[in-house]
DNA sequence: TCTTGACCTCGCCCCTGGGGCAGGCCCCAG
DNA sequence: CTGGGGCCTGCCCCAGGGGCGAGGTCAAGA
C-alpha cells in the first residue's frame, strides 16, 4: 500500500469530484479522508480511495442522492447491482409517466377531439341527501374499493329499509394515477333519515348543474378514459361564461346506454 | 365572464396547487392573480385562471422548473408542443446515458472482463519534450478535433526540421461523453528545442510509468473502447500496492498491430 | 532563509420548489 | 359580535453543491 497523501484539490482532479464536493462527502461520512491535519484541518486522502471516490462519482452522475449512495456503497456488489437496475426500473417507467403527461396536454391543447367536445351537454342536479365512503387509492385498487364501497352501501341503505337501487357516483377529489394515491369518494342518494355507520358517511348535496358526457365504448378503460375528461375541460374552455372548477366524477350507470358519464360541476 | 373571485385555498383546490405553490407562482410573474388586496394582501384569483394554473401543474408535475413554463406557456400551442416533444426526446437520451453508467459500473464491479484484464502490463515511459494542443470536444467532435490537431502538430514539426513521426498520444483530462465536452489533449513528443506556436504549446513530461493495454479489434470504437479502461482500472483494483490515480491516455500507433494502446499514469 | 504564488480552510449567501411553523390579521357564518 | 378556520408575512429547512472573501499553509525558487 503506498503512504501517499493527497490533498483535496489534487484528489478530486483524478476522481472527478470538486474539493467542495469531497468536504461534503467527508462531512456526511461518505468519504472519510485517510488523515485530518487537527490543526489545519486540511484533508489528506490516501490513493487507494481513490475507487470509492470514483464510484461515488459515478453515482452522483446517476442522480442519486447522498444519503442513498452511502447506503448503496456497503452493500455486497450483486446487490448494489440489483437496487442500481431496480432504480433504473423505475426512472423508465418515469419517463413513461411523463411521455403520458405530455400526450394529455397534446390533446387538450389540439382542442380535444371535437366529436367528444360536440357531445358535451349539462343539466341540473337535483339536491339531495347522500351516503358516502372515502379512501386513498392508486388506479389499480380503484376497482376494487369501488365495488365493495357500492356494495357496502347498498347493503346499508337496504338494511335501513331505503330504496338502493339509485345511481352511485364516483367523485375524484385528487388525481389517481397509477404512480400515486388519490382520495376518491363512493356515493349514493337517498330519502328520509340515515345515520352514519363505520366508514360511511353522511352530507347534504345542493342543488347545481353539472356538464357531462356519456362515456362510450372505446372511453371506457383507464388511460382512454382520460380522452373524456380531458374532452370536458376542453369544452368549459371553449365556452365563454363557464368555467371548469371543482373535481370530476363519475355516474354509474350513464345516460342511455352508457355504463357511467363523466361530469363536472358548474360554479357560479 | 363570470366575477366570482377565489382565495389561493379554494383555487389551489380546484388546480391541485398549494397556496404556498400559487405564492411562489405570483411573485416570480408565472400566475397573478386577477386582484391582490393592498391592505391585507389577500390574492384573488378569476375563475378564468384556473385553465392556465392547470397546465402549470401539469408543467411542474413533468419536473419542468418554473423559468422554463414561464416561456413556455406563453408560446403558441404548436410551437410548445414541439418544444415539449423535444424536451422528452432529451429525457429519453438522459434515461439511455443513465442506462449505459449502470452498465459500465457493472462492468466495473463485476471484476471487468477477466480476459482484458490479464493482457494488462506496465512498462517504463522515457522522459520527453512534448508539443501539445488541448481542446474542450464532444465525443462527436473528438475525431475531427484529433486529426486536425495531429495534421497540425506534424506540420509544425517538419516546418521546424524535427522528425514528425513519433506516436502521438491523446490524453483525456476530463471524461467525454457524448451529453458534455470533456478537456481533451493532442501531444507529440521531440527532441532539441522547439518554441511554442499559437495553439501549441510545450511542456515536460517527466519519466514515469504506465499501465497499458493493446486495443484489439472490437474494441476500437466509442462506446465498447470503455471497456479496455475499465479492465485497465479494474486491473489496479486487483494490484495491492498500485493505485489508478490520474487520467487515461491513448497512443497511437498501438503495441503489436493494435491501432491504439490504452494508458493510465502509476503514480508512486 | 525568505518570499511568492498556488492551494486549502471555513463561513456565508445563492440557486430550485416548495414544506412547515409562528404570529398575527381577515372573513364569514351563527 | 364572536369564534374558528383561512390567509398573510417571515423565517428556517431539504439536497448538492457554486461562488466569493478572508485568512492560513505548503513548496519551490531566489
Amino acid at each position: 500500500m503506498t503512504d501517499s497523501y493527497f490533498l483535496a484539490g489534487r484528489f478530486g482532479a483524478a476522481t472527478r469530484l470538486s474539493p467542495k464536493a469531497l468536504r461534503l462527502y467527508a462531512e456526511q461520512g461518505l468519504l472519510v479522508p485517510a488523515h485530518v491535519d487537527p490543526v489545519t484541518g486540511y484533508r489528506y486522502y490516501a490513493a487507494a480511495q481513490a475507487s470509492r471516490a470514483r464510484l461515488i462519482a459515478r453515482l452522483r452522475q446517476l442522480g442519486l442522492p447522498i444519503a442513498r449512495i452511502a447506503r448503496l456503497i456497503d452493500l455486497q456488489p450483486d446487490v448494489r447491482l440489483t437496487e442500481l437496475r431496480a432504480w433504473l426500473e423505475v426512472q423508465s417507467k418515469r419517463l413513461e409517466d411523463q411521455r403520458e403527461l405530455v400526450e394529455a396536454i397534446i390533446r387538450q391543447s389540439d382542442g380535444g377531439d371535437d366529436a367528444l367536445v360536440a357531445t358535451v351537454a349539462v343539466r341540473d342536479v337535483a339536491p339531495s341527501k347522500i351516503v358516502y365512503r372515502q379512501h386513498h387509492v392508486t388506479v389499480d385498487a380503484l376497482e376494487a374499493f369501488t365495488e365493495t364501497a357500492e356494495a357496502e352501501i347498498r347493503g346499508y341503505l337496504a338494511q335501513s329499509g331505503k330504496s338502493d337501487d339509485g345511481p352511485m357516483t364516483l367523485h375524484f377529489h385528487e388525481p389517481v394515477n397509477h404512480d400515486g394515491k388519490g382520495l376518491v369518494e363512493v356515493a349514493i342518494g337517498y330519502d328520509g333519515s340515515l345515520e352514519p355507520s363505520g366508514d360511511l358517511r353522511i352530507r347534504l348535496q345542493s342543488a347545481g348543474r353539472e356538464a357531462f358526457l356519456a362515456v362510450a365504448e372505446p372511453f371506457e378503460t383507464f388511460p382512454a378514459v382520460l380522452r373524456v375528461y380531458d374532452a370536458i375541460e376542453t369544452w368549459f374552455e371553449q365556452s365563454d361564461d363557464l368555467n371548469c372548477f371543482g373535481s370530476p366524477y363519475e355516474i354509474y350507470p350513464g345516460s342511455g346506454s352508457a355504463r357511467f358519464d363523466v361530469a363536472y360541476p358548474i360554479v357560479r
